[in-house]
DNA sequence: AATTAATATAGGACATATCCTATATATGAT
DNA sequence: ATCATATATAGGATATGTCCTATATTAATT
């Protein structure tokens, strides 16, 4: 489960409660691996009963006790395992595919609609991942390494990338449409 | 479930069976939603107990029965409602990315493996897709309009243009990683 | 005064997806 | 002769993810 790997990764850097790892996934991987808050809290304690993490437990007078996970041995070589495993890209599910797919039993209109609700929700998307970088330093733990820093970028970067090149081909079908491309009778 | 609108897209093109849906999934909207024969089965009776679609068991004498579903006017209307519908795309798991954030960790070598195993995954997922069209006869139903076909072939056009920006990314991110960037100080 | 947000954890129920196995017969290949 | 493949359906178990709710306290807002 890719989940147990991000959150180790995450511990890596520094002993963190389920709050906390909330917090962060929302604020950096959610893009490409957005985490459920009560998946995350079964998660660690998964972690804990296989040994990968270890539970202290923080008491607190105004709030209810931090359960603060901390990186095991074990933990750290299962997660330097996994970084070092090719893993085989299965292609995700795009239900949005599936209208484009069977489409052509709509109108123009209706066809057009959809993909520039699409193109919409791109841009919209666009301008959240431009943002990142500017929540980045509050984020950032100071042990952080360039290198470390450069590989946060590098997610980043591709999922710009690649929304970018949606919109581009969502405007490239919204155009082609335009010039009539659905009622040619070719 | 986008599965059973997948479903029922296809069955508007004439009825089939669990068997039948299983080949036709696996010859063109595998490379988008691919869908595992077990669960064609159980959505199919999904249909069917929801009034979606009808069941006819066609005997035979040399195979085990064929049961084989038939579009109704409810489920004709269902997916026509869910056609129209605007999806919110919520942003695809990548599991390769959770590497990419936490790789800062590994030695270069162990980097440059990562992307380039999924480089060889992209070219090979290319040449999967490329070969799509040359298979795409065997499949269309005598049925299709040239408005339809064209929509078929947009979904696989958007899997080619987004897996060459992902491969491109890629290659981009290998050069920069043989011209040094994670050694310099910056 | 009452509502909402923040801090903090966690269970129940359900949705969705995957893997493996069982059942049955026919055909083609080694 | 045996093994794999094609035809055909379907259940069990498990993995994974989502939604809603419960609990408890403080601080800020309306």
């Amino acid at each position: 489960m890719s989940l147990e790997f991000a959150i180790l990764g995450f511990l890596q850097y520094g002993p963190s409660s389920g709050y906390d790892l909330k917090t962060i996934f929302d604020l950096s991987v959610q893009h490409f691996w957005p985490a459920d808050q009560s998946q995350i809290y079964r998660t660690l304690a998964r972690l804990a009963e296989r040994g990968w993490a270890e539970r202290e437990v923080v008491e607190q007078e105004d709030h209810p006790d931090r359960k603060v996970y901390h990186i095991s041995d074990a933990g750290r070589s299962a997660l330097r395992d996994w970084l070092t495993t090719p893993l085989s890209h299965q292609g995700g599910r795009s239900a949005a595919l599936i209208q484009v797919f069977f489409a052509g039993q709509l109108a123009d209109e209706e066809i057009l609609a959809l993909f520039r609700h699409a193109a919409e929700e791109c841009r919209q998307g666009l301008a959240q991942l431009r943002s990142i970088p500017a929540q980045c330093p509050s984020l950032t733990p100071a042990a952080a390494s360039p290198r470390e820093i450069y590989c946060w970028m590098l997610t980043l970067e591709c999922g710009i990338h690649m929304t970018e090149a949606h919109l581009a081909w969502l405007e490239s079908v919204i155009s082609r449409i335009h010039s009539g491309v659905l009622s040619s009778e070719v």
